[in-house]
Formats: C-alpha cells, structure tokens, sequence
DNA sequence: TTCAGAATAT
DNA sequence: CATATTCTGA
C-alpha cells in the first residue's frame, strides 16, 4: 500500500512528530473507506505501535507525539475491531445499522476522536531544546545535555531565547492531511510562528512502511527531506543574561584572549548553547574590546561590555541559581575602580592604547 | 579527528 | 550590526 508518491503538505505550527509517523498518519486519514477491511487497519495500527516503541525513547522531549500515536492507535484498534466482527460474521453485537455507520460514520467518529485532540496539539512541540545538533553535523543529534548541571533552573531562562532550532529532516509538523477521512482540525499557529521557517512546501510522501528497526527513525526517515534542508541554524540571540555568563566565565578563564570556546561553554553551562555559538560570540567579543579604546564616539554601546566591570557582588539576588561557579572566589583583582575607567579585564596582550 | 581562530556569508 | 558557516592550520 505505500506506493504512493503524493504529497503531503506540511504546514508550519502543528504538532511535531517523526516523518515517518507523519506518513503514516497521512496515509491514514486519506484512506477513503477504512470500513473495507480491518486488515488495513491492522497495518496501520502496527506500524504506529512500532512507531509509537521508537518514540518511546524520546517520550519526554515528545509527549504530545506519544499522545498522538496513543489515541490514533487506540481509535484505529476500535475501527479495526468494529469491521472485524462484522466481516467475521454477524455477531451479536449490536450491529449498529450500516446506514449511517459504513462509511461516514465511520470517518466521523475518527474525526471527532481526533478533534478532541486539537486542544493538546495546539500547543505545538516542545522540542526545542533538548534538540539540537552539535557541530555541522547537520543530523538532529539527540542528546540532553542537563545531566551533572543543577543549573537547569537557569537554563529555563533562556529557552525563550534559543528556541525552536530543530526541524533539520526528522521531524515535521503533522498536518491534517489535504484529502477527507479524520480531520485534524486546523491548527492555529501558535506564537511559534516561526517554527522552522521554510519547510512549508510540499514534500513527497515516500514508503510508509516501518524501515529501520535500529534507531529512533530520527535519522533520517525519508531521504528527501535531507537534500539542502540544512536551512540555517536558528540564530541565538544572546540576552544579557546570557551574556553575563559568558563574560564571567571569560573571568574565571582568564579574559578573553585565553579563553576558548570550549571552555567558556562548559563553564556558562546553559543548555544547548553550542560551541560554534560560544566562538562566534567570543569573535565578535574580541573584535569589539579591541574596538573601543574607552570614550571613543562614546555613543556607542559598550553597554554589554559593561558588565565586564569587576562586578562582585553585584547582583547578589535572584540572579542565576548557579552563581556558585561564579564566586568562587576571589575576589578577582581588585579592583576597586568600579567607576573606573578601564572596563577590559585583565587581558595580559592587548596591544591596547591607552 | 577535534578545535580554535580568521574569513566569509547571510 | 550580529550570528552562522566555512576555511585553515594546529
């Protein structure tokens, strides 16, 4: 049955799940008459399970994926049930009278079931930012980097920040399919717009079939979606906070010109933050403290470097429930010019003027 | 092969 | 301008 080469019109802001369950229940919701036979029914309700043991693994970052696939196979499974019986034989069970069931009720029913779920699936995904892939490999590389860190209250902060930075091949938002059966109502889009900005044109829907028992599908389920799709990394946007971290690690690694990017994300410690993130920024950070001699056009704005002030207490508060990597201690050197002039670190080079 | 840093690209 | 990505040389 997966020959088809039709298109699947994915659209931006839905719920996002794995390509190949998208497929799947594309292919489903296009199925004119499922009422035909259970055994159709059967293979779809089978390659969801399996699906639904892949996703299984990532359920945390893809609960409402997990909750899709739930509830379409349960749904499917009544289906399935409901036409085995009656293709078996006439059993007792109270035949609800083909009139209005055989077809249409039939899709009604799964339309209504589905509709129900517009509400969770709504929210759009959640994805963001366990995801994200490590240096060029563009292949989505799964992998949580909380672990050891208790810094995750902190983190939270700036999730507003990186955001959806996914959408590489894998997954997809799951559209109501163009043709009738179950609906998926509409999905508003959400604030999240921007999701993944591009993919909204027609993708060739390939084999539905369940390939690749090994890993989550998440490698690249349909090879089409792979070609150039490398569309550009979200761009981090490095709020102050952010940045604060990543002035006060320079510190503690001893200003910017020895700092490495590496070291300075480990010591920032935020989720998802990326080396190349941390290089580009420090680049930038480099040419700029070598930019601004002091009172130049004094326009300008040095506000961020500003917070290169030896600040020690400084925010003593709420701050990032993490300072502790912060403090530690010492209380630098001294210091004491907080008005001073002079907002570079220690720098030991520098070929710096004044 | 990884990584930092510069040079480009968007 | 600010970030991202690519190119180079360690």
């Amino acid at each position: 049955m997966g020959e088809n080469s039709r298109q699947l019109n994915l659209d931006v802001g839905s719920i996002f799940v794995p390509k190949t369950i998208s497929d799947i229940l594309t292919e489903v919701s296009m199925m004119h008459d499922f009422s035909k036979k259970s055994s159709n029914l059967d293979f779809y309700v089978h390659s969801l399970e399996e699906e639904m043991r892949k996703v299984d693994a990532f359920k945390r970052e893809l609960p409402h994926c997990m909750q899709l696939l739930r509830d379409a196979i349960e749904t499917l499974k009544k289906e399935s049930l409901r036409w085995k019986e009656r293709e078996m034989g006439p059993v007792m069970e109270e035949f609800i009278p083909m009139k209005g069931y055989s077809e249409e009720g039939g899709r009604a029913k799964l339309s209504n079931d589905f509709s129900e779920k517009k509400n969770w699936m709504s929210s759009v995904q959640l994805w963001s930012t366990p995801v994200h892939y490590e240096n060029q490999d563009s292949v989505l590389s799964l992998r949580s980097r909380h672990q050891e860190e208790e810094g995750s209250g902190f983190d939270s902060q700036f999730q507003g920040c990186n955001n959806i930075k996914n959408s590489g091949g894998a997954f997809v938002p799951f559209k109501k399919a163009p043709g009738p059966g179950l609906s998926i109502k509409e999905q508003k889009r959400d604030a999240a717009s921007a999701v993944n900005g591009g993919l909204s044109l027609s993708i060739p829907v390939a084999e539905l079939e369940s390939e690749s028992p090994d890993l989550i599908s998440v490698k690249e389920p349909s090879s089409f979606l792979r070609p150039q799709l490398q569309q550009r990394k979200q761009r981090r946007c490095w709020s102050p906070e952010l940045h604060k971290r990543f002035v006060d690690a320079l510190q503690h690694l001893g200003g910017a010109q020895t700092a490495t990017p590496k070291q300075i994300r480990e010591l920032m410690k935020v989720d998802g933050l990326t080396n190349d993130e941390v290089k580009s920024h420090l680049q930038k950070y480099r040419l700029h403290i070598r930019k601004l001699p002091s009172t130049s056009g004094g326009t300008r704005d040095f506000s961020w470097l500003a917070q290169e002030l030896p600040n020690k207490q400084v925010d003593a508060h709420s701050g990032s429930p993490q300072d502790h990597l912060n403090l530690g201690g010492s209380a630098k050197r001294g210091s004491g010019s907080a008005t001073g002039g002079d907002s570079m670190e220690e720098d030991e080079d520098d070929k710096c003027e004044s």
